[in-house]
DNA sequence: ATGAAAGCGCTAACAC
DNA sequence: GTGTTAGCGCTTTCAT
């Protein structure tokens, strides 16, 4: 006598484990306790047990598994862009992490559209995830920023575990990368090279890291005694095309640029590419200065000279926060930053620099 | 009279539907209504039902919500190397697709690791999805594959649907990128130019990619009396690394070689930086055309002549077959692909050239 | 239009 | 060491 509801009118339906329990001649029990490795069954009835239910091509139903209080062995990494190498490092420090705890991780992309990012969010509530990793600047929507808090809330007060990846007003253990000092160390280069017009191109200024690395570029200024605000700022988008765009717009706008620091890596490739495209060399008329050291900075033509972020420890130390047992007050952990000069960036040219 | 378990001791439970339907004063089946949109409740009380549970922040757990039998909104995506710009542009045809369907997807990362690939795929049919596509080449390890092979075909007869990118033996729906055709105009391109000694930078020949790719290219050797045998291909990891490591390998092979053909835009960008690191200029001394046309190949410098794949649609195409009706064989689109010509080919220098 | 009750597949007490 | 049974939170007949 079997318990199989399999008809040729509704077609067939996943094994159950009571199907393997029934093949291998045990109770539902034993079977569950045999194959989640659990103690009070005699190795061999277990031994036998996985065999029945490798052999049947068994899978656990994580549904059920999760419903019945089983473990939910899996937690969420929300990104902005899938494929902007900068998430991409971070996720693969997550990604290790996780292996390591034998977890599975659900990515979710916002496409940085904040109502995107908060059905994200909810999605990753609702499948009752044990973690939540948010990398990532904060929300701009003051509105959705305050829904995804009382979520985060809830989903904390629930049991769930969050850490965010830069500055947010989440409340939740972060992981704060050296935003300011970067922004800091890279206006330093350009001055220490000689450079006195500098243009900075950035993403929007709402997101807490542009916002970040222009206060570290600010302070570098003060410290020389230069006015931060008597240099040029071009906000665009945070991405190559951004860079190209705010390239553009500097020759146009502040001609006799020199140097020109730009607020990611991405940015800045679009910035070498546009200047290409406009006979103006690098570093010999324009130096060139990124943020972040993605894989790629290295292999430019010419190199990048950048401020690398640990991003894929950023991903590590973010999960392992995430996965420590919860403090009554937020954690918080800083990265360290580094100047890496390659061949974007030389001392001005001698005649002031001409560059359109 | 509430059924509340939350309890000082044990902290507080996630809000059920029944927290709900208790504040509204509705049985749990009409608070199910309402939230599920569906009819047989009066507007008047499905609005309040709404208006309660959006206050609550309640948010439903899809574990109980897929095991009681109702859809699942969401479909799993298994790319080898999140990062990569091709899965990266195909992940966000698929999401464009997903989002119109209003399907959440869960991004599985195999690290091309077989073993990985296996497990992610196991944790995607756990998950109960919707439906699966697997983008990548196929497995490199036949004992595996036949692993997966069983999995996922346990997996459609209970109702999955599954599609996959690129040749496989999984007997599933799927997309044919034209790689066959693109490595043919790749080479046509080089030897429509001149060159005579060229050499080939591929990923293992184990993938089907690398494999079909060199087929073309082969095709258009025989096509123009060369022999392909006599053409050097080699072969190294399918990353910005192996192509680096590759073209040092043509560089001390090969002397002499006036046109270096990479089979993916990653190795093409390692292959440019390790010539520009030896001094070998390109396209002057050196001609090198990739494959992909990623994001980022018209923004390097020389910018890469490379053969464009339609990626983004590639990974739309392969969604909306896994969400149609299963057809009885399995159904096949295959796509065109465009040759890009840039700045990073030429025809070679006079003198045979002299790279290094 | 609304409510009561029977599962979905699994784990975790609790018996034996 | 093994089996029985009561839920987990939800959707869905079936009554009303």
């Amino acid at each position: 006598m079997t318990s199989r509801r399999s008809t040729a009118a509704n077609g067939p339906i996943a094994l159950r484990l009571q199907d393997v329990a029934e093949r291998a001649g045990v109770s539902l029990a034993t079977a569950s306790r045999s194959l989640s490795g659990r103690d009070g069954v005699s190795e061999t009835v277990a031994a036998r047990v996985r065999a029945v239910a490798q052999e049947m091509g068994y899978i656990a139903n994580v549904h059920a598994r999760s419903l019945a209080g089983g473990a939910t062995a899996s937690i969420g990494l929300l990104v902005h862009e899938i494929g902007d190498p900068y998430f991409a490092e971070i996720a693969t420090g997550v990604m290790r992490v996780a292996t390591r705890e034998g977890l599975t991780v659900q990515v979710c992309h916002t496409g940085r559209d904040p109502g995107q990012e908060l059905a994200q969010l909810r999605s990753l509530v609702a499948n009752r995830v044990g973690g939540i990793v948010v990398a990532g600047s904060g929300f701009v929507d003051p509105e959705m920023q305050a829904e995804a808090k009382r979520d985060l809330a809830a989903y904390r007060a629930s049991g769930g575990r969050v850490a965010v990846i830069g500055r947010h007003h989440l409340g939740a253990d972060a992981v704060l990368p050296d935003n300011v000092g970067g922004g800091r160390s890279a206006t330093e280069h350009v001055l220490d090279l000689g450079h006195t017009r500098i243009a900075f191109v950035a993403g929007s200024r709402q997101l807490t890291t542009v916002a970040d690395r222009l206060t570290g570029a600010a302070e570098a200024l003060a410290a020389r005694g230069i006015d931060p605000a008597s240099v040029p700022i071009v906000e665009s988008a945070f991405t190559r095309q951004g860079g190209k765009d705010a390239a553009a717009q500097v020759l146009a706008e502040h001609p006799g640029t020199t140097a020109v620091v730009a607020l990611n890596d991405d940015m800045a490739i679009g910035v070498l590419s546009h200047l290409r495209s406009r006979g103006v060399r690098v570093p010999d008329d324009v130096s060139v200065v990124g943020f972040d050291d993605i894989d790629v900075a290295g292999d430019l033509a010419p190199s990048l000279t950048t401020i690398r972020l640990p991003m894929v420890e950023m991903g590590e130390m973010a999960l392992s926060l995430a996965l420590k047992e919860p403090s009554s007050r937020p954690r918080r952990r800083s990265t360290d930053h580094e100047l890496v000069v390659r061949d974007s960036t030389a001392p001005p040219p001698r005649d002031g620099g001409s560059p359109a």
